[in-house]
Order: structure tokens, then sequence, then C-alpha cells
DNA sequence: CATATGTCCTGAGAGC
DNA sequence: TGCTCTCAGGACATAT
């Protein structure tokens, strides 16, 4: 399930494509349902034909490659993935891209050849979409998304999250609220600064707020540096076809009924909010009032 | 407006 | 071995 340092790996592995040009856009016949074209798969392809790709970009849970004319947007949601090399295998490749070689200096600068770009998505809810600038924000604008979570201060989230009597847990998810986290980094973060994925969101105080959002980058940042969670499917992998690493480190995400790292004792619990697992620490992540 | 639920989709794994 | 069933959860549509 790629969230935000998943999608950031994959926008990082995309670099090399900065400067080239899309030679040719290829949807390979495939046995299962296609995925979500916007426009429309046909003319999709032949919008992207010939540009030059200027750069990639992130936003939340999103890839944006940026071309000389338009945005290319890809929604990987539960199992997409973009890569510059072989995906898990070959049934489930929704796009490919052949690219020339870069046309001026750069300090991303490739050898000469082609390079091939693969959107994969085994199960098939991921969506790619052609935008102009204007469309961009339309659909990704404020309102749409929320802030970012590398971007966002203390003062905004406080602003955003104290109004509403949702679970801290499930308004994390909610990403007009907050963009790129989600579900699994969610309890990661909560029993970081061990609180109750339950707390409603306006019980809690500044100084939580001010700790969770801490913990948010930290963790997301660990995150990033080991380039992601492959999760027990083996779906995720970076841009070089690697597993990332993020999984041996995780506190609670599917420990159910195994031993909490933090406090030695108590096992982790799994409960369902908003028919999502969460994932925390009875004795770490006690409510608020309750603790002694 | 705020919040909750249903839907999309495939493959892995459980249970019989 | 092979069948059926459940489950995973991001984002959007629809309902309350």
């Amino acid at each position: 399930m790629p969230e935000l340092p998943e999608v950031e790996t994959m926008c990082r592995g995309l670099r090399p494509i900065v400067g080239c040009r899309i030679e040719k856009v290829i949807r390979p016949k495939i046995s299962v349902k296609p995925i979500r074209f916007q426009p429309e798969a046909e003319r999709f392809c032949r919008e992207l034909t010939g540009q030059r790709v200027d750069r990639i970009e992130r936003r939340g849970k999103r890839v944006i490659v940026v071309l000389e004319n338009g945005y290319v947007v890809f929604q990987p949601k539960m199992t997409g993935l973009v890569s510059l090399t072989d995906p898990p295998d070959p049934d489930h490749i929704r796009m490919k891209w052949l690219l020339g070689a870069v046309e001026k200096e750069s300090e991303h600068q490739v050898s000469s050849g082609s390079i091939e770009v693969f959107f994969w998505d085994r199960r098939g809810l991921g969506t790619l979409s052609f935008w102009t600038a204007e469309q961009l924000e339309q659909h990704l604008g404020e309102g749409k998304l929320g802030p970012d979570a590398l971007s966002i201060s203390v003062d905004q989230m406080c602003e955003r999250f104290r109004k509403t009597q949702r679970a801290v847990k499930v308004a994390l998810l909610d990403q007009k609220l907050l963009a790129g986290v989600g579900n699994l980094y969610a309890s990661e973060i909560l029993h970081r600064i061990e609180v109750d994925p339950r707390t409603p969101c306006h019980r809690l105080k500044v100084v939580q707020w001010e700790r969770l959002h801490q913990a948010m980058r930290d963790i997301l940042e660990e995150a990033i540096r080991y380039e992601g969670s492959t999760l027990s499917d083996g779906t995720y992998r970076n841009a070089l076809n690697q597993s990332g690493g993020y999984q041996n480190h995780h506190q609670v995400y599917d420990r159910e009924g195994e031993v909490c790292r933090k406090c030695g004792k108590a096992s982790i619990e799994r409960i369902v909010q908003a028919q999502r697992a969460t994932f925390f620490c009875p004795t770490c992540q006690r409510r608020a009032g309750k603790r002694g």
C-alpha cells in the first residue's frame, strides 16, 4: 500500500528520466480489467507521445511527471508501482514508456540508449491521468487535497484537526485534512507518541499535536531513508526492483499478538476503525485520563 | 456542513 | 488437490 514514503521512493527512482523524451507509449494486452485513464486511454497515450519530461513531483500519495506541456498523475492506490526495471510480473503492466536519450546536459543525465518506464498495478485500483495545469489544481488543489505531511506546520495541523470529533487514527487518513499518511504509518505514528488511536481529535492537547507532528515527520523521513515498506505480499519495490527496508522497523503494524517493542510486556492489539485495521499497544497507548 | 458506508479490483491464504 | 470464502485499504461516490 504505497503511502508517502513509498511514493516518494518511486519519484526519486524516476529522476533519471528527467530530460528524456517519451518516444512511445504502450499499453500491453493483458487479461485483467483495464485501469482508469483520464482522458480515455487512447487519447492519453497520444497526448504524451513526443513530450519531454521536465521534472518529477509528489503530492501526498501521487506521482506527478511534469511534461513540457501537461502533467501525468499516477495514483498507485493499493498495488500500483512505477519503475524503471521489470515489475513483479508481466501480466499487470498497465502502461510502458519508451524514452529517448536526454537532450541537454543535466545532473541526472543518463547514458544514451533507451529507458523504459513501467506502470504496474496488480489489483488495478490505481489511475493514470493527464492534465493541464488548471485541471491539476482543480483535482489536487486546496480543498481537494490537504497540505503534504512533510510540509504542513504544527499550527496548520492543529487548526485542521482540532475541529473534528473523529478518532485521531481515522482523521489522519483523511487526505483532505493531510496528504500522504495512510493506514500503516498512522498506526506507527500514534504508537510512537503513545496516544490511543480511538481518541477523538478535539480531546488532544496542543502538546500532543506538537508531538504528533514531530513523530509524523520523523517516521516518514526514516521510512524514506529505508525506501519504504514492502509487506508480506511483496508487491512494493523501489525503482530498481528491490524491496524496501522499513517493514523491519514497524512497531505495531501487522504485529497483532506480538510483544510490544516499547514496553516489552503487552501484546499488540488489532481493532477495526472505519473498516480499516488499526494496531496499537494497549499499555503504551492508554486512553488519556486512565493512566496509572 | 460533517461523518459514515459502499464500491472498485485481484491474488493470497484459510478452511473444508 | 481444488473449491469457496474472506481479506487487504486508497480514493471516490453515495447516503445519512
